[in-house]
DNA sequence: AATTGCCTTGACGTGCACGTCAACGTGGAC
DNA sequence: GTCCACGTTGACGTGCACGTCAAGGCAATT
């Protein structure tokens, strides 16, 4: 089961990413494609690990944490002790996610807040975009934040 | 109302960050703290916009996309066109931060799948104090990420 | 007058994640 | 054989978000 392959031109278009950020992650050990002659051959499992370090990488985290999350994965020791660490690591990084994901929920709360009120400005205005929602008076420049 | 005024080490204390990055904020116009002399002295303004800051950062926005936001809130321009751009770049970036919690909840529920496979391995090998050489044989190393 | 504490303005340095060359190899099409 | 598309390895450059000095102002305390 050798499964499918792919030439670093193929993998950089179907993930949307340069050859040198393909090159720059194996120099930082996040991918380990073979070899024929010189040129890169990726395997099925290179292009699952490469989707993992984009998702990691548009939520944030440094390519350093995503190594030590591919590395937790990918341990060759599956002893008590690994185990014990790597769970340790994992609810950290759920955790660190959850946080993330309040973040975002807040900013996107307050973004539609102003959007509402942008409508509503230009609805009064009689600059038909969207349907209004509700007729707000008196909003502040700066949004509550507190 | 002139409201509360803090310097710049109360600010830094309060929120977390140095005052090298507060004065990097006013370099890059995201903050504009009032002068006693030579001494900054932020608002209760300054410090709501500060808020938004770190909270944009921690969400992954470049400081060039938070001023972009910040002066959405903040312009002085209240006509119709302006409205409607703010408008547009609100569902933008709307539109990406809910992208951006998709990826934040995949990246959740993979880590638990790892969590709970820990979790299965430890259960299993509870009482035992050296670490059994390879157990579970039938998984991955990989995860799914398909 | 000197020290202490808090603040200031430059200005160069740093870590990260690549970008951007230059110089070169390699296998197939013409 | 030569061109071309595709690949390679250095190695220096870049944009961002600050870090880290140096050198000093200003007010209150010693």
């Amino acid at each position: 089961m050798m499964g499918r392959t792919y030439s670093i031109r193929q993998l950089t278009k179907e993930m949307g990413v340069t050859s040198r950020t393909l090159r720059h992650y194996e120099d930082e050990g996040l991918l380990t494609p073979e070899r024929q002659g010189l040129a890169r051959i990726y395997s099925q499992r290179d292009r699952a690990r490469l989707t993992l370090i984009l998702r990691g990488r548009r939520v944030g985290f440094s390519l350093a944490e995503i190594r030590e999350i591919l590395d937790l994965y990918n341990s060759e020791d599956h002893g008590v002790a690994q185990f014990q660490h790597s769970r340790k690591k994992f609810i950290e990084r759920i955790a660190a996610l959850e946080a993330q994901r309040k973040d975002i929920d807040e900013s996107i709360a307050e973004l539609k807040l102003a959007l509402s009120r942008a409508d509503n400005f230009l609805a009064e205005h009689h600059a038909q975009q969207n349907p209004p929602r509700v007729k707000m008076t008196g909003y502040s420049v700066m949004p509550a934040a507190e």
